[in-house]
RNA sequence: GGGCCGGUAGCUCAAUGGUAGAGCAGCGGCCUUUUAAGCCGUUGGUUGUGAGUUCGAGUCUCACCCAGCCCA
C-alpha cells in the first residue's frame, strides 16, 4: 500500500486500485463462479464444509494478525475469517487493505466462531471489483431522500427494507402473471406510442417520429388497443405496462406509472370484480402470508390496517347517500351545489363551472373515498364518469361499472365494456365536445367490426404495491423516481 | 402554481452574528474468535449557488437551484 498523502476518499482508493496492479493482481476480473449463495452457505452449514462465496465487502473487524469482514449479495451476509499464519503475510496484508464496498470472491471452509456466528474460515480470496467510491454509513444508512432516489443504488446497499420492498414488488408482479395465465390469458403488447392517446382523460407526452415525420403521444391508457384484440378474437387477454401522463407529480403521482389492464369476453363487471378479488387476495396471500396488512411509521407504530378479508359491494348512489341525506338525488341540482358547499363544507373543491354530476363526484372523491381503507367495489357510477362502459338496464343513468376502492384510493376500476359502435360513438362525440380531442376512429371501425360482450379492468400497480407494502409514496415503490435532472 | 420545512466532512448530525465540531468511515499504530469490536494517534470543509447587510455571515436579507410535506 502506497503512503501517498492524498486527502480525497476516492484519491486513496485509486492509489490502493494502483498498489493492487503494481502487486500483478487485477481488481476487476471477468468471472468468478460462487458454489452458492452467502445466506444458502449459512443455511446449509457442516462444520468444514468448503464453499466458495462472493459479495460485496460490509463490514470489517481488523485484531491485528486476523481480520473478520462481512461479504453480502442479494441473499444476505456472511463472515469471513482471516488468519494471517493461514494465508500468509503478503496475501494477508492485501486483504487488510481491502476497502468497504469492494467486491471479492472468497474460499475457504465452514466454521462456528466463539460467539455462535456461522463463518468462512478463508483459504484464498479473489478481487473482483474495486469501489472508488465510498459506500453510505454502516449504522445510519442512507436517510437523505435527494440521494436515495437519484442513485437508488445507494439506497439498496444502505437499506435492506428497502430492497425487501422492491423484491416484493417483483414477486407482486411476478403473482400478476400467473393469476392470468393460470386463467387462460394471454398477455399481450400493444403501442406506446400513439398517433392518438384514448382510454383515458389525461394530458399526454408528445413525441416525433422523424423518418414518419409525424407526431406521436406516449399512452395514457391500455384500453382502446385491449379492445381492438378482443374484436380479434383473443378472448382473454391482459397486459402490464407503462402509461404516461403529462401531469403534476405527488405522492401518489409519477409521470410514468405501471398499469395492468385485462379483459375477459362474455363477462361482465361483475365476473371482473370476482377478478380482482380473487387476484388481490391471492397476491396478499403468496407474497405476504397474510391478508391483513399493517401500515408503520417511522417509529415502527401501527398507523393503519387493512383486512382484505371480505369485500364490500356498494353502489355509488346509496354511498353518497349515506353522507350527503337520502334525498340527494331527489333535489334539484341547485340544491345539490348548495348543499355541497355551505353543508359539506366542500366549497374548495368545487369550482364555478362543475356540471351536476362532478358536484356529486366531488362529495364522493372527497368524503366517501377517502374512508373506503378496506376492500370495498362502489358500483354503478353515474354515466357521465365512465364514456366506455355500457349503460345499467335498470338505471340507464348509471353504468355497469366498478371502483375497487382500498387504502383510501381508486386501485381499480373495471365495467362492462361497451360493445355499441353507434353509442361509443356518440359518447366519445360528446365528451370530445368542447374540447379538440381528436376521435380515434381506428378504434370505432374496428368496434364496427363487432366487439363480444366483455368484461375489462385496470389496477394502477403502483398503488397497488403501496396498498400491500405498507408504502405512503409512491416514490418509494417505483425504483427510480422522476425527479428534476440535476446540473 | 401557493404555503411550510430543509440542503454543513464520504455518511448521520451539532455549532448566541465572533477560531466550523462530534460519532462512524478513512489513514497510521497495538491486538489471532470479533460482530455498531476495542484502545492510541491522525487526515479531511469554497457550509446548495449567487448577490447583499456587517468590522465580521453556516447563522440575517434577497434571488435562484434541488429535495420533502401540505394545499390548489
Amino acid at each position: 500500500m502506497s503512503m501517498d498523502e492524498t486527502n480525497s476518499l476516492i484519491e486513496q482508493r485509486k492509489a490502493k486500485l494502483a498498489s493492487l496492479r503494481s502487486k500483478g493482481i487485477d481488481p476487476f476480473r471477468n468471472k468468478f463462479t460462487p458454489t452458492e449463495k452467502c445466506a444458502e452457505a449459512r443455511a446449509n452449514y457442516t462444520e468444514g464444509r468448503p464453499v466458495e462465496l462472493a459479495g460485496r465487502i460490509t463490514a470489517h473487524r481488523d485484531m491485528g494478525k486476523s481480520m473478520f469482514i462481512d461479504i453480502k449479495d442479494q441473499s444476505g451476509r456472511i463472515q469471513v475469517y482471516a488468519q494471517k499464519n493461514v494465508i500468509g503475510d503478503e496475501q494477508f496484508d492485501i486483504f487488510r487493505h481491502l476497502d468497504l464496498a469492494d467486491f471479492i470472491g472468497v474460499k475457504g471452509t465452514l466454521f462456528t466462531t466463539r460467539t455462535g456466528e456461522v463463518s468462512v474460515k478463508l483459504e484464498s480470496f479473489t478481487t473482483l471489483a474495486k469501489s472508488l467510491r465510498p459506500p453510505p454509513a454502516k449504522w445510519h444508512g442512507l436517510e437523505d431522500m435527494e440521494v436515495r432516489y437519484r442513485q437508488r443504488y445507494l439506497d439498496l446497499i444502505a437499506n435492506d427494507d428497502v430492497k425487501t420492498v422492491f423484491l416484493q414488488r417483483s414477486a407482486i408482479i411476478h403473482e400478476i402473471r400467473s393469476f392470468f395465465h393460470n386463467r387462460g390469458y394471454v398477455e399481450v403488447e400493444t403501442p406506446a406510442m400513439q398517433p392518438i392517446p384514448g382510454g383515458a382523460a389525461a394530458q399526454p407526452f408528445k413525441t416525433f417520429h422523424n423518418a414518419l415525420g409525424c407526431e406521436f403521444y406516449l399512452r395514457i391508457a391500455l384500453e382502446l388497443y385491449h379492445k381492438r384484440l378482443l374484436v380479434g378474437g383473443i378472448d382473454r387477454l391482459f397486459e402490464i405496462g407503462k402509461n404516461f401522463r403529462n401531469e403534476g407529480l405527488s405522492r401518489r403521482h409519477n409521470p410514468e406509472f405501471t398499469m395492468l389492464e385485462a379483459y375477459c369476453a362474455f363477462g361482465d363487471y361483475a365476473t371482473m370484480m370476482e377478478t380482482v378479488e380473487s387476484l388481490i387476495k391471492g397476491i396478499a396471500e403468496k407474497v405476504l402470508g397474510t391478508l391483513v396488512i399493517e401500515h408503520k411509521d417511522a417509529e415502527g407504530k401501527v398507523t393503519k390496517t387493512i383486512d382484505l378479508t371480505t369485500w364490500r359491494r356498494a353502489k355509488y348512489k346509496d354511498l353518497v347517500r349515506e353522507v350527503a341525506g337520502q334525498d340527494w338525488f331527489d333535489v334539484s341540482p341547485e340544491e345539490r351545489r348548495r348543499r355541497a358547499i355551505e353543508d359539506l363544507k366542500l366549497a374548495g373543491d368545487i369550482a364555478a363551472g362543475y356540471e351536476d354530476f362532478e358536484v356529486t363526484g366531488a362529495v364522493f372523491e372527497k368524503l366517501i373515498e377517502p374512508t373506503l381503507i378496506n376492500p370495498t367495489f362502489v358500483t354503478h357510477l353515474p354515466k357521465e364518469l365512465v364514456p366506455l362502459a355500457k349503460l345499467t338496464p335498470e338505471d340507464p343513468t348509471t353504468v355497469e361499472v366498478f371502483e375497487c376502492c382500498i387504502n383510501g384510493q381508486e386501485i381499480s376500476p373495471g365495467y362492462t365494456e361497451q360493445n355499441d359502435p353507434i353509442q361509443q360513438r356518440e359518447t366519445l362525440e360528446h365528451q370530445a365536445g368542447g374540447e379538440q380531442q381528436k376521435l380515434d376512429e381506428d378504434f370505432l371501425v374496428a368496434l364496427e367490426h363487432g366487439m363480444p360482450p366483455a368484461g375489462g379492468i385496470g389496477i394502477g400497480i403502483d398503488r397497488l404495491c403501496m396498498m400491500l407494502l405498507g408504502q405512503e409514496s409512491i416514490r418509494d415503490v417505483i425504483l427510480f423516481p422522476q425527479l428534476k435532472p440535476k446540473l
